[in-house]
RNA sequence: GCGCCUGUAGCUCAAUUGGAUAGAGCACUUGCCUACGGAGCAAGUUGUUGCAGGUUCAAUUCCUGCCAGGCGCACCA
């Protein structure tokens, strides 16, 4: 893993303000928002960065006669710097200061990529930080609904993300075994099943009304009735089948938390003590509360309820107290949208811990809308009638449905066409990028053995499409970058997508074999590579690449 | 009533978290198959960023008010 040039870059930009006083102080300041981007549009150069217009103000300069300067001082550096060899051109414009790079900058990373494979592709943002991604965490006591698919989707893609980037990652499904909805899970299908035995019953709303219930207190019948506590039967029933799902969506969780566990450990009375002794408890009105408003809450919140019993609260403080426990520096938590108003309570409570409230990020995965073929398919978790996970995953397949969940901003809605997932044309991006990947395999296996493309000589490729294609793949790390600081996996499919694209049109005019040896070999090495990334940012979302298709 | 989120092209969404002329895909129109996979490529059209103010070198982005939609407001999880 080498440093990016773009972080060189940038250290020499530092430098080239170093004698101006009143730089230095300024820069403190903005030390985490500085860094080098890929501009909108090509004529920007490769890399641009906006320091002079942040500088503008403290330094009490126009920006453009900043930029100005600045780009003067950096050619300066640069001659005296090895970066020199690769950097075209410094030019500031309209306050940005853009950098173009050399071609032989461009080569030399996919000389990379060609002998090194994805081992190039791979940085070290992550030090080896530790990162606990928690997510899906529904509890057992129904199907998975396509809101925790999509959640499954980001997270795992998310969790290789940041695997990728150097984090020591690991998934964890927090299990909610006890309490109230396990209560009613265990009541719903008892009364389910006294009806089986032709008893009349009358079966709340609140209680779960889905046919998986009857399913389970069928089974439960034909066993006689020996099945132990019906509720331990349901929950492990139900966990079996969330495991499968999950499994088949090709998502894997290193550990799946217990709730029960936690309490009968009696870290949940040991944090409530911690707090205590602390001050943050009161009593009132019969029950316990935490002083939430301390850290930003807008009231303070129950953790002990007046019958003795725990909100949900208490084992949750306890639940991140433990992850802290384990080393964790970083804790990201993906929650469906009806948790927001959630988030500044655990927060507090992380605060309450010691805790920096950076620390966690807690990430809300807006809801998918599921269409077929234009039309809405509505969903009711209520009457029980909601598409399941299983159900989009049979229809549409793994790969369509982990694309289709992580195309959109995590935070935003997202519509599913399950029509569109299911097509094998242009229309489906997901098939537009495999197939851009089979294609190159396929064009592989036509080649003749020959000389090894690590000896190509790239300064062949000249051609504009050749060069496009080139850069692109340079782009990779940059949107990694993006996806790390947003931590959302999103931006990874608009660049498979753009990355596919412009395979296509270097394929559309130019032809691989048969260009004599010299050519053919460069080329090779060169579709070789694109493979190699695309095959990598595949992987990333959990995707399979195919060689075939 | 209080709080949070959303409002961008006909549709679905972007805009690197305050930066350069607001961009893609779909749809629509018109072209390209004697060549490595046409499951592909090329060209063309689309905007008062919900409305009104404000902050500054710069606002789709931040602030205030209004309009419209969604969600949350438990001693549920």
């Amino acid at each position: 893993m080498k440093e990016k040039i773009s972080a060189s870059l940038l250290r020499l930009i530092v430098e080239s303000l170093s004698d101006v006083p009143e730089a230095t102080g300024a820069l403190v300041g903005l030390k985490e928002e500085l860094y080098l981007e890929l501009p909108k549009d090509s004529r920007f150069g490769d890399l641009a960065t906006n320091i002079a217009l942040r500088l503008a103000k403290p330094l009490k300069r126009s920006p453009p006669e900043l930029a100005q300067d600045l780009a003067e001082k950096i050619k300066i550096r640069l001659q005296k710097s090895n970066l020199g060899l690769y950097v075209k051109e410094v030019k500031a414009a309209g306050g940005f200061v853009n950098f173009s790079l050399r071609e032989e900058y461009f080569y030399k990373h996919l000389l990379g990529v060609v002998r090194n494979g994805k081992g190039a592709l791979r940085m070290d943002f992550g030090c080896g930080r530790k990162v606990l991604l928690e997510f899906v965490s529904a509890n057992p006591t129904g199907p998975l609904s396509v809101a925790h698919a999509r959640q499954a989707a980001v997270g795992d893609a998310l969790a290789r993300v940041l695997f990728f980037l150097g984090f020591k990652v690991r998934k964890e499904y927090y299990l909610n075994d006890e309490g109230n909805q396990i209560d009613i899970l265990g009541r719903s299908v008892e009364l389910r099943l006294r009806e089986l035995e032709g008893k009349e019953v009358d079966f709340p709303d609140d209680h779960y009304q889905g046919d998986y219930i009857y399913e389970i207190a069928r089974t439960i019948k034909d066993k006689g009735r020996r099945v132990g506590d019906f509720k331990l039967y349901a929950v492990g029933h139900i966990l079996k089948v969330i495991r499968e799902e999950l499994r088949d969506f090709g998502v894997h969780f290193d550990c799946w938390y217990s709730q029960k566990s936690l309490r009968k450990s009696g870290r949940i009375k040991k944090t409530l003590h911690l707090l205590e002794r602390r001050g943050l408890l009161y009593r009132q009105e019969g029950a316990l509360w935490f002083k939430s408003t301390q850290f930003g809450d807008d009231k303070d919140r129950v953790v002990v309820k007046s019958d003795g019993s725990y909100t949900y609260l208490a084992p949750d403080i306890a639940y991140h107290r433990e992850k802290y426990r384990r080393g964790f520096m970083w804790l990201i938590n993906l929650w469906g949208p009806d948790h927001h108003g959630y988030i500044n309570r655990l927060k507090a409570a992380v605060q309450a811990l010691g805790e920096k409230a950076d620390s966690l990020s807690v990430i809300i995965v807006q809801l998918a809308t599921i269409f077929r073929a234009g039309q809405q398919v509505l969903m009711s978790t209520r009457r029980g009638q909601y598409i399941t996970m299983r159900e989009v995953l049979d229809e549409v397949g793994r790969d369509a449905a982990r694309f289709f969940f992580v195309m959109r901003r995590t935070d935003s809605h997202l519509d599913f066409d399950l029509e569109i997932a299911k097509k094998k044309n242009s229309d489906n991006p997901v098939y537009y990028v495999q197939y851009a990947h089979a294609r190159i395999c396929s064009i592989l296996a036509n080649s003749p053995a020959g000389r090894s493309a690590k000896e190509a000589d790239f300064s062949l490729l000249k051609e504009a499409e050749e060069l496009a294609l080139i850069r692109k793949l340079w782009e990779l790390s940059y949107v990694l970058e993006v996806c790390l600081k947003t931590a959302d996996p999103y931006m990874l499919t608009v660049y498979l997508q753009e990355l596919a694209e412009t395979f296509h049109k270097f394929y559309d005019r130019h032809r691989v074999l048969g260009q004599g040896k010299e050519l053919t070999s460069a080329r090779l090495a060169l579709i070789s590579a694109t493979r190699t990334v695309i095959a990598t940012g595949l992987d990333l979302l959990g995707i399979s690449a195919p060689e075939k298709m």
